[in-house]
DNA sequence: GAATTTTAATATGTACACTTATTATATGCT
DNA sequence: AGCATATAATAAGTGTACATATTAAAATTC
């Protein structure tokens, strides 16, 4: 028994790395929009249901809302997404997708679908299923446990 | 087919997702030492080979050298590990874990070794394992790919 | 052995990611 | 109505994460 511990084979350290290559991916596979993972997260999500408020928003795609301003600032500044206030609720704020917003989310599509397929790469057809599935129980999981508290 | 991309399912997204829980669990179960998941992986492989320069334990643990260069010296500051000029190679610095950089990571062995079970809980036991396989394998074969460039 | 090329570390700038605090507005309660 | 509570958005502070540039010091090449 080391004195160290093995961090290399640690799931907490590999599914960093994992997010890492995955970040990685995306950027090379839509290197020529512009918009990064989390950007494309939110107007992806935005274009189901516009006319959301920050929040809702930024609940469907998992941040807070500090982190989600400052994505949805930079979304706005870049022409893709409108805020609007919202007259029966001051506080609220209306997003809603820019025809160039939808238009880029629509043009990236295919690289997304690619972006999944790169990351997924090293592992069979089975595997990757396995691999998504486990991984998708995983998270869900943790977010049922989360809300519990 | 809809027009908007089913982001929710997507690997990149789940991985990005579980990056996001198992940071939470770690700072959950290792509340007591003020340690993130990215010091702790530095220090811990910095005792399994002191005196290294931060060019090596960066790659060791799979960092850029900007980041990993802050980290450390927020290392130092805490008091949890040394930097020494070399006096063969003036570019080099050499780190080693100080005492009580050595036993902090000491004591926090249980805590780390629990969040890996935590972050593992939702799976069986067959389930977890080759749930690491497959990022095992996922990880190392994107590492070899993009040290091929 | 002087010039070119590499390399280690740092600096700069942008973008997540989260915590806590603040401000303005709604809502619930009495 | 008036007050306490809750909520939406923002602000401030810390910590990854990475690209690009800079600086100083090797190592290589001619």
């Amino acid at each position: 028994m080391a004195i160290t511990f093995d961090y290399h084979s640690a799931p907490g350290h590999l599914i960093r790395r994992a997010h890492q290559l995955s970040v990685s991916v995306f950027a090379e596979k839509t290197a020529e929009f512009d918009i990064t993972p989390v950007q494309f997260a939110m107007l992806n999500a935005l274009m189901d249901d516009p006319g959301e408020d920050q929040t809702t928003l930024a609940e469907k795609v998992a941040f807070d809302a500090a982190t989600s301003g400052a994505v949805i600032v930079r979304l706005e500044a870049k022409g893709l997404l409108r805020r609007d206030a919202d007259a029966n609720d001051k506080r609220r704020k209306l997003l809603t997708a820019t025809k160039e917003g939808e238009k880029i989310v629509i043009a990236m599509k295919a690289a997304v679908t690619d972006v999944q397929l790169q990351i997924l790469k090293p592992l069979s057809f089975d595997e990757a299923n396995q691999f998504t599935n486990l991984l998708c129980k995983l998270v869900a999981w943790h977010d049922a446990d989360s809300s519990k508290i």
